[in-house]
DNA sequence: GAGTAGATCGGCT
DNA sequence: GCCGATCTACTCG
């Protein structure tokens, strides 16, 4: 399958761009080591006019500026002290829109993902929610702002998911976003084992 | 099976 | 100082 082009992650609509990222390919290649997997669920984060993103108000430091840039790289950042969250940039320059990624069902390089989260045996939790994902696939800070077209990480295309098989519901961890909270901007696949906890 | 604490970095109020 | 786009382990029922 061919790497999504720029055009493909400059779409104005981030909603529409998280939907579309479903079922879509996540390749990682971290020292030569390759993993991937099917993207099962997204959330969309639509820059300064959503409370819920870090770009709300136009907010610009060390850590968000990479939100900023064309969309089509990665932006990676730390959560909790503890966990990388993976999205993906998205949007035109300055327009510092993002889609994050919060379910993959592995696919590609099994054995070094579970080696990675230290489990013995293949199970949905391997890469069901954010944090466990980019353990999985080896994502750190290392590769924030790398080109979602290079040779690290990168996106093929894949088979577009018909709407009936999508559920959009709220955004998760995002209650203090006030009326924003209560956006639909969660899109997953329904039913699938590797969408994160709440739901299915 | 559900609820809670702890880990621990960056960016605010 | 406090809280966040989280996960895991451990407690109690």
């Amino acid at each position: 399958m061919a790497k999504l082009s720029y055009a493909f992650y400059q779409d104005l609509d981030v909603n529409s761009l998280a939907k579309q990222l479903l079922g879509k390919q996540l390749f990682t290649n971290i020292e030569g080591v390759i993993t991937g997997g099917v993207i099962v669920e997204t959330e969309a984060y639509a820059g300064v006019e959503d409370k819920a993103s870090h770009a709300y108000g136009g907010r610009l430091t060390d850590r968000t500026k990479t939100m900023y840039l064309a969309g089509g790289v990665s932006y990676v950042y730390l959560c909790y002290g503890i966990h990388h969250l993976f999205n993906v940039v998205s949007g035109p320059l300055n327009t510092p829109h993002a889609v994050l990624i919060r379910g993959l069902e592995p696919t590609i390089g099994l054995e070094e993902m579970l080696q990675r989260r230290g489990m013995p045996v293949l199970k949905p939790n391997l890469t069901a929610g954010p944090g466990a994902l980019s353990k999985a696939m080896g994502i750190d800070r290392a590769l924030n702002g790398q080109d979602l077209l290079g040779e690290q990480i990168w996106i093929e295309d894949g088979p577009l998911i018909p709407d009936e098989r999508i559920a959009a519901v709220p955004r998760v961890g995002v209650g203090y976003a006030a009326e924003h909270a209560l956006l639909p901007w969660r899109y997953y696949i329904k039913g699938n084992r590797f969408v994160s906890k709440p739901n299915r």
